[in-house]
RNA sequence: GGCCCCGUGGUGUAGCGGCCUAACAUGUCACCCUGUCAAGGUGAAGAUCGGCAGUUCGAAUCUGCUCGGGGUCGCCA
C-alpha cells in the first residue's frame, strides 16, 4: 500500500473532515513555538498542515523538520474559519489536521531556494537540476511538453499512423552538421555515429511499406549551441507514402493547428496558415523564418530611384545591387539617437549605412538634398509612407541588403513591441532551390537535404542551371522560428545520384556512403515524403520561453558540458584499449 | 575561432583606487512565541571579492593573462 493516498494540491473544500494519508517535501515552516505551520508540497501542488501541542510526537516532528525534508502524515482535512482562508492557494479554503507525522527522509539545505522564483546561476540549476525541478514552475515545462508529446502521439495513431524506433548507433554519413561517434569495440578502428536525424531509416521504412510512419526521435548534431539550439534534441520525424507536398503540409497544418487550440486557444493570427514562397519571402523579409506577427515588410524601391544620380544609389545599382526600404509608421520624429541605433544594427549586416527619410510637416532626412524632389516622391508612394512615417533604406548587393533590412526589421520588432506574446503566426515558406553553390568547395550542396525531390518540370534545368531548380520542401515557420520542414524525396535512383553527383560525390562515395538508400530505390520505392518537426522549439515558440534548457528535463550548458555529471568526462585507459584506440598528446 | 556581457558570504545583489576590519536582503543556527501563510521578535555564525601575474605607498575596484558562465557571428545537409 502506498504511503499515501492522497496529493496534496488535489485537497479542496469537498474533502473537509475526510481523513486522508498525505507525503510530500516541506516547501516552507512557520514555527510559532506552540502552533506550527508547514506548507507541504508534492507533485500537484501545496496543502497547509497545521501542527498543534495536542499532538505532542507529530508536533515534535515537525519542529524538528526544514525545509525540503520528506514527511508523511496521516490526518484529518479540515475547513479553514473564515478569517483565516487563504485565497491565494488553490489549497486555501481548508487544512490538515495530523494525527501522525513521520520524517521520511531528511535533507540538507539546498543550494539555491525552491521555494522562491529567484534568478540562480544557470550552471548552479543545471548542476542540481533535480532540486531546480522541485521547484513548481520549472516542473511545469517539463509536464507541458508531455501533454504536447501525448497530444501528438494520440493524434498520429489515431490516424493510422505507426511509431517505429529507429537505432541510435548508424554509420556516419559526414555531411553537414558533425557527427558524434561512438568507437566499436567488435571492430576496432571503426565508428558508429549517433543519427543527427533518422533520415534514411524513414525512407527505407517507406520502402518496406509501412506507408505511414512516425516517431520522437533524438537526434545528435555536434555542432556549437545556441539558445534554441544544443547537441540534442527531439523531433517528430514523419513520413509517408504516395503524398505530394500538399498532403503533408496537410496533415502537419492540421495537427499544429489542433495542439495551438488545444494549448493556447484562439491564438493562430493567420489561418490557414500563409504560404510564402522562398524567393518572395527572402525579398520581404530578408530571411526564410519571417516573423509574421507584424508587418514592415520591405518594398523594393529601384524603380524610384533607378535613375538617381546620388552615388549611393547610383554606386549600388552599377554594381547589380538594389534599394529597398522599410516603413516604420509614425515614427518620422525618432530621435538621432534611436537613428543611431539603427543604423548600427543596419552595419551588422553588412551595409555601409543606413538612409532616412522622415515624412514629417517638414521633410527630414541627410539624403533629401542629393535627390530630386521626384524621386523622393515616387518613394513615398512605393513605399505608401503617411505624414509621420519614417522611411529607412539600405542600397547594396541583394544579399547585404537582405540582411542588414532583417536586422533592422528585427530590431523595431522588439523595440516598438511588436511581437506579441500572445499570438502564433505560423506560415509555410516553400518554393526553396534544390541546390546552392558553395564557392569555397566548388561544389553543388542540397539547401535542405539531398533526398528532397524536385519539380518534375526543372528535371533540364539539373543540367544547364542546377541552381534553378525548385526542390519539394516545404518548412513551418512559427513566430520567426523555424520548428520544422520537410520535403517529397526523389524516389528513383538515377535522380538521386544524379543530385549527389551535383554534390560532387564520386560513384564509389555514393556507393559507399548513401549505397543502402540508393539500392533499395531499385526495389519499388513508393513516392513518399515527411517532415521533421523540433520538438523543443515548437514548445518554445508556443509558451513564449526563452531558453531550450527550461523544456529539458536534463539539460547540458552551451558549452555542451553536463555540470551534474561532469561528462564528457576521461574513461579508463583500459576502456580506451580496447576500443583499439590511442590517445594523441593534449594539443599544447 | 571572432565579438559583447558577467564572476563579491549558501543564494541574489551593492561597493568600482584609501572611509572595506567588505554592505544589504534572503537563507542557516540558537532562543522566544497558539492562527500563520514571504509569519514575527532577539541574537549568532558565515566571503582572503573566480585564479594567476602586474601597476601602485595602497587593489574587490586599474591592466594583462587565464578559468568558468551567458549571448551572438561563423557553424548547424
Amino acid at each position: 500500500m502506498m504511503l499515501k493516498d492522497t496529493y496534496c494540491g488535489d485537497l479542496r473544500a469537498a474533502h473537509d473532515g475526510q481523513r486522508v494519508r498525505l507525503a510530500g517535501w516541506v516547501h516552507r515552516r512557520r514555527d510559532h513555538g506552540g502552533l506550527i505551520f508547514i506548507d507541504l508540497r508534492d507533485s500537484k501542488g501545496i496543502v497547509q498542515v497545521v501542527l498543534s501541542p495536542n499532538e505532542p510526537a507529530a508536533h515534535a516532528a515537525a519542529h524538528r523538520s526544514r525545509i525540503e525534508w520528506v514527511l508523511a502524515i496521516e490526518g484529518v482535512v479540515r475547513r479553514r474559519s473564515a478569517e483565516t482562508l487563504n485565497p491565494k492557494m488553490e489549497t486555501g479554503e481548508i487544512e490538515v489536521v495530523p494525527l501522525s507525522c513521520t520524517v521520511l527522509a531528511e535533507a540538507q539545505t539546498p543550494p539555491f531556494y525552491i521555494n522562491e522564483s529567484a534568478d540562480v546561476e544557470e550552471q548552479l540549476r543545471v548542476k542540481f537540476r533535480y532540486l531546480d525541478l522541485r521547484r513548481p514552475e520549472a516542473a511545469a515545462w517539463i509536464r507541458k511538453r508531455h501533454e504536447v508529446v501525448r497530444f501528438i502521439r494520440e493524434y498520429l495513431y489515431a490516424l493510422d499512423f505507426t511509431e517505429i524506433e529507429t537505432p541510435t548507433l548508424i554509420k556516419s554519413t559526414p555531411e553537414g552538421a558533425r557527427d558524434f561517434l561512438v568507437p566499436s569495440r567488435m571492430r576496432p578502428g571503426t565508428f558508429f555515429a549517433l543519427p543527427q536525424s533518422p533520415q534514411i531509416l524513414k525512407q527505407l521504412l517507406m520502402v518496406a511499406g509501412f506507408e505511414k510512419y512516425f516517431q520522437l526521435a533524438r537526434c545528435y548534431r555536434d555542432e556549437d549551441f545556441r539558445a534554441n539550439r544544443v547537441a540534442e534534441h527531439t523531433q517528430l520525424d514523419l513520413e509517408m507514402s504516395f503524398v505530394e507536398p500538399e498532403d503533408v503540409m496537410a496533415l502537419i497544418e492540421a495537427l499544429y493547428t489542433a495542439i495551438a487550440e488545444k494549448f493556447v486557444p484562439g491564438a493562430i493570427q493567420w489561418q490557414p496558415f500563409p504560404r510564402l514562397d522562398y524567393q518572395d519571402c527572402m525579398a520581404r523579409y530578408g530571411i526564410d523564418r519571417p516573423d509574421l506577427r507584424y508587418g514592415l515588410a520591405f518594398v523594393d524601391i529601384g524603380a524610384a530611384v533607378g535613375d538617381s544620380s546620388f552615388q549611393v544609389f547610383a554606386n549600388a545599382f552599377a554594381a547589380g545591387g538594389e534599394a529597398k526600404a522599410i516603413r516604420i509608421p509614425g515614427k518620422a520624429d525618432m530621435t538621432r539617437k534611436e537613428i543611431d541605433e539603427l543604423t548600427e544594427v543596419a552595419r551588422s549586416g553588412g551595409a555601409k549605412g543606413l538612409a532616412y527619410i522622415g515624412f514629417a510637416a517638414e521633410l527630414r532626412s541627410p539624403i533629401a538634398k542629393f535627390l530630386t524632389p521626384d524621386e523622393i516622391e515616387a518613394i513615398r508612394a512605393s513605399t505608401g509612407a503617411q505624414q509621420g512615417d519614417l522611411v529607412v533604406i539600405v542600397a547594396d548587393q541583394p544579399a547585404i541588403v537582405a540582411r542588414s533590412l532583417f536586422a533592422v526589421r528585427d530590431f523595431i520588432g522588439d523595440k516598438l513591441g511588436l511581437k506579441d506574446p500572445s499570438v502564433l503566426a505560423f506560415t509555410w515558406v516553400t518554393g526553396f532551390p534544390l541546390l546552392e553553390w558553395h564557392p569555397d568547395e566548388g561544389r553543388w550542396d542540397a539547401t535542405h537535404n539531398p533526398f528532397s525531390g524536385f519539380h518534375e518540370e526543372d528535371r533540364p534545368l539539373l543540367d544547364s542551371d542546377p541552381g534553378a531548380v525548385i526542390a519539394k520542401q516545404y518548412d513551418l515557420v512559427l513566430n520567426g522560428v523555424e520548428i520544422g520542414g520537410g520535403s517529397v524525396r526523389i524516389t528513383n535512383r538515377a535522380d538521386q545520384a544524379k543530385v549527389l553527383t551535383l554534390m560532387n560525390h564520386s560513384p564509389e562515395a555514393q556507393q559507399e556512403r548513401f549505397g543502402v538508400i540508393l539500392d533499395a530505390l531499385e526495389y519499388g520505392a513508393p513516392p513518399m515524403g515527411g517532415v521533421g518537426m523540433g520538438i523543443e522549439r515548437l514548445m518554445m515558440a508556443l509558451f513564449n520561453i526563452g531558453h531550450i534548457r527550461d523544456v529539458t528535463a536534463f539539460p547540458k550548458m552551451s558549452s555542451g558540458l553536463d555540470p551534474m555529471f561532469g561528462a564528457p568526462s576521461e574513461v579508463d585507459l583500459a576502456q580506451i584499449e580496447e576500443l583499439g584506440l590511442r590517445l594523441a598528446p593534449a594539443p599544447a
